[in-house]
DNA sequence: GAGTGGTCTAGACCACGGT
DNA sequence: CCGTGGTCTAGACCACTCG
């Protein structure tokens, strides 16, 4: 009996999916080569290859040229985060956003944006429904964007007037957590020592800083995310 | 002399993002169909079709059918995430890895597997050149995994015989932090109420629950990715 | 050296969804 | 309706890398 044909990608990977699940293959077997695939399932090599690729971004294959496709050993959980935007993270959730610059001046960074520059520095607090959410610490790059030493940023965010004007090539993000330090807790409407979220996160427009920033969020605070896809028609 | 390659869609995905970069493009506007884009860029529609879809898969274009394919309008952050093993996060940083089991039970679980199930309940502590790495919380789902009241788990740890024997096919993770609890701030060689980052993490086998983990980490640990590719031959 | 995945092509049909 | 992206095909050449 041949299998039942499977026409579109997805349904072979899929079906891919399932031998490894069911451990036809197994962690760290060899699978056959895309030919002979495409020829069980009845398709191109060029299906096969899409169905096959999209596995190995996933983590669950491990692909090299003449080494051929192997099931990954440790069939690595990855999960696509997305980084909201705070206002619409708030927003999202049926909160009435606003935003208030606490302080604006120039100097001199600390390390964050690396060898000596000049810098704006600004720190502000976002709010959800009049309630402290988050307490932004940030250093924008002078040397990259001087135009940002117009902006007062009072009314409009830094990371919304950067979004708009300086995009970024690549950045890099770190999630921690810390005690509030006693000159933040207030402002957060908490008390000092509270365990308290922070990211840290630095953006560049190719080889050049644009901006880092500090983001300490209310106790509370959680990020949530998924690995691979909730149950389809399985 | 050897021109580099201008025809393959990676350099044709760079050149897209450049005009978004460049501002050609604005966030919101609408680029080109790919049968224009193809002939202005001399390669067939498929080339042009994977650049594009990489690009859309990173949040940088939006597409739709019919309306044409249009510039984000705020450029999403989108990370991926990598939820490592412990033992390989630890090793990886050239420590040694060692697991005590706390305890190991047969129990109700609270809520975390969904309705009232036979489940196992098993915690432990990771270590990383034998300081506290951190303290894991388990429950495992004996509907789903019988075979599982049959471990030990004294040598083997959980996560990884779970890896072996019932690989899941998608799971849910929380990042959040908490002052460590009294009870455990021994094991983790701190003092109650230090701040600690914690990770809720439920898997998974199509509907069946597989396990529910929370891991409460040492003080001082984070988590870092990136946004976005390094900056490559630009 | 040779087998494998990576990619490109030219053409085709289809599914979705604005108009 | 009909333009747009989504996908498939059959064939081809290339680049990497293992043995």
């Amino acid at each position: 009996m041949t299998q039942p044909q499977i026409n579109n990608w997805q349904a072979i990977q899929n079906e891919v999916l399932r031998r490894i699940h069911a451990r036809e293959w197994p962690p760290g077997q060899v699978i056959p080569n895309e030919v002979d695939l495409a020829a069980e399932f009845g398709c191109a090599r060029a299906t096969m290859n899409r169905a096959l690729r999209a596995l190995a971004d996933a983590g669950m294959l491990e692909r090299r040229r003449k080494a051929g496709t192997r099931v990954a050993l440790h069939p690595v959980s990855r999960a696509t985060l997305d980084i909201p935007v705070i206002r619409q993270e708030i927003e999202d959730r049926g909160l009435k956003y606003s935003y208030n610059l606490i302080a604006r001046n120039t100097a001199t960074p600390l390390a964050s944006l690396g060898p000596a520059q000049k810098a704006l520095h600004v720190t502000a607090l976002h709010c959800a429904n009049a309630a402290p959410y988050a307490y932004e610490d940030r250093w924008i790059n002078l040397s990259t964007l001087p135009e940002a030493a117009n902006q007062p940023f009072t009314v409009i965010n830094a990371n919304e007037w950067l979004l708009m004007h300086a995009p970024f090539t690549h950045g890099d993000i770190r999630f921690s957590c810390m005690a509030v330090p006693a000159a933040h807790a207030k402002r957060l409407g908490t008390t000092p020592g509270t365990p308290v979220f922070v990211t840290q996160r630095t953006t560049w427009d190719h080889a050049r800083t644009i901006t880092s920033v500090r983001l300490i969020f209310a106790p509370g605070y959680s990020i949530h995310t998924t690995i691979g896809s909730p149950p389809l028609a399985d």
